[in-house]
DNA sequence: TAAAAAATGCAATACGGTTGCAGGAATATG
DNA sequence: CATATTCCTGCAACCGTATTGCATTTTTTA
């Protein structure tokens, strides 16, 4: 996983993103960690980084597509970041797995998410595919 | 869609809940709607019905199955009524789609939850798809 | 180098969800 | 039938997360 600064300045100038001094730390820690991880958790990780410039920094990141927004139904949104420029298209990204028990969201690299054909009108954008349950490590609760 | 008084009691007792008022409010105003809808929404619909109570109902109905919950990636979640009592398979489950402009929540009926093949270990219990993007009525945005 | 624009931090706020508590209704018990 | 007990409800307070407004600092532009 790349976490040198250079290398992820490089990254956020390619994705057409200034790298300031906050999004490369961001950008950065969401690298080091390989599955999502809210803005809770980036505010510990980060500390004293403000909440609100976090908050920021992952509002322009989504907008770019520079991170994947997941919403597992924990009450936090998780952002993971997207390497990749073509992942955007669904069938590219993998399904994630919230654990009721131990509250985590874990990505499941190997499933990808299974694609939908809408009735006509529809134009799609996103896709939020969560499976919920208990993980190995949780056992069958 | 069924909904007036005495068929809304008939369900919420085959499902082992007792019909009281505001049960029977609540399960019949999402019974009149086809979509999900949120706490909020119930609250302006059956007002002056209390917020908690609301919540209460809502949360015994989920712990029953009487309805789905759905996190479409909107603030808040939604509750969708569930007739049937077979539909907790997941195959058996509609996805869901949430227009980023209007920001309704549409049932796509036609629409299955895809299956996916979990890795070793892991015990489902729940699912959540939603498509995002723009609907008919919002266009291509 | 001055002006403009962008990024940041702090504080305040909004919002949806949730809980504690007390009164009242329904139900069970003697 | 009277009383105890449980359940349901509404009110108000609270919590956590997301979000915004504003002033300050930093960077970019002219």
């Amino acid at each position: 996983m790349k976490s040198n600064s250079s290398e992820v300045e490089r990254f956020l100038v390619a994705r057409g993103v200034k790298p300031t001094p906050n999004r490369i730390l961001v950008a950065k820690q969401l690298m080091i960690y390989n599955h999502p991880l809210s803005l809770a958790d980036l505010e510990i990780e980060l500390d004293p980084m403000d909440r609100a410039s976090i908050f920021r920094v992952l509002e322009l990141f989504a907008s770019k597509d520079l991170v994947h927004v997941i919403e597992d139904g924990s009450r936090s949104v998780k952002y993971e970041i997207c390497l990749s420029v073509d992942h955007h298209h669904i069938s590219d990204q993998h399904v994630h797995f919230y654990c009721e028990k131990c509250k985590e969201t874990i990505c499941i690299e190997d499933v990808k998410v299974p694609e939908v054909k809408l009735p006509e009108g529809y134009t799609l954008r996103a896709v939020n595919y969560v499976l919920k349950g208990f993980c190995p490590k949780c056992g069958k609760g």
